[in-house]
DNA sequence: CTAACGATTGTCT
DNA sequence: GACAATCGTTAGA
C-alpha cells in the first residue's frame, strides 16, 4: 500500500506536527530529516498567520493539505510550513529544523560557512540549506515517513508574541540538530 | 498611499 | 545577552 504525503499531512496540525517528525523531505537535491515542529492551527490561533482570515499571502494554508506554504519574514528569511488543512479550514505545521541526511555537499554551498549540525537547524536555515523560496508557495513537496523518532517533546512555540504559552512545539528529544531556543524578541518603545 | 512589523539569524560585547 | 539587517504584507488613513 502507497502511502502518500496526503494520508499523514491532513487533519489537525496538533496530530499532524509530531507524526511528521522523522519524516525525510527532500527538495533542492537535499534531504532533511525533520527534527522539530511547530503546529499552527486556523481561525482561532493567534499566532497563526490565518487569524486574521484569508489574504493573498497565507491562501495557501486554507488547503488542500500536503502543501508547502512558504513565507518571507524580515526581509531576508523564508519559512516553510506543510499545509494541514482542507475544504478552508487553515492549518500548517511549521517545519522548524532537520537532520541534512543526502546532499549535503549542496546543502553546504548554500550555507557557507555553517557546521554540518547547523545546516538545517532553524526554520530560515532549513529553506535557504534546500533551497526553498517564495516561488515554492503551494508545491506538493517530496516527503516521506522515516525512521520513527524514539522520544518526542513539546513546549511553548518559539518567536511569537501572541499565543506563544501553547505548547505546540514538537521535537526529537535530545537530538542535536533541534534549533537553540530563543524567547520572542521583545518590542522596544520608539522603533 | 504610508508606516509599522515580523513563525530569524549572524555578529558583536 | 543585545542589536542590526532588510523588505513583503497588512492595516489603517
Amino acid at each position: 500500500m502507497r502511502v502518500t504525503v496526503v494520508d499523514w499531512a491532513e487533519g489537525d496540525p496538533l496530530e499532524v506536527a509530531p507524526r511528521l517528525l522523522g519524516a525525510v523531505l527532500t527538495h533542492g537535491g537535499v534531504s532533511v530529516r525533520l527534527t522539530e515542529v511547530e503546529a499552527y492551527a486556523g481561525p482561532l490561533d493567534p499566532g497563526s498567520h490565518a487569524y486574521r482570515g484569508r489574504t493573498p499571502r497565507n491562501a495557501v494554508m486554507f488547503g488542500p493539505p500536503g502543501r508547502l506554504y512558504v513565507y518571507f519574514v524580515y526581509g531576508m528569511h523564508h519559512c516553510a510550513n506543510l499545509v494541514t488543512g482542507s475544504d478552508g479550514d487553515p492549518g500548517a505545521v511549521l517545519l522548524r529544523a532537520g537532520e541534512v541526511v543526502a546532499g549535503i555537499d549542496r546543502a553546504r554551498s548554500r550555507r557557507p560557512g555553517s557546521s554540518d549540525r547547523d545546516l538545517a537547524r532553524g526554520p530560515a536555515r532549513l529553506c535557504r540549506a534546500l533551497g526553498i523560496d517564495l516561488g515554492d508557495n503551494g508545491v506538493r513537496p517530496e516527503l516521506v515517513p522515516g525512521e520513527q523518532v524514539v522520544q518526542i517533546s513539546r513546549g511553548p512555540r518559539v518567536g511569537l508574541r501572541h499565543a506563544a504559552d501553547l505548547p505546540w512545539r514538537f521535537w526529537a528529544t535530545g537530538d542535536p540538530t533541534v534549533s537553540p531556543y530563543r524567547p520572542a524578541a521583545p518590542r522596544r518603545a520608539g522603533r
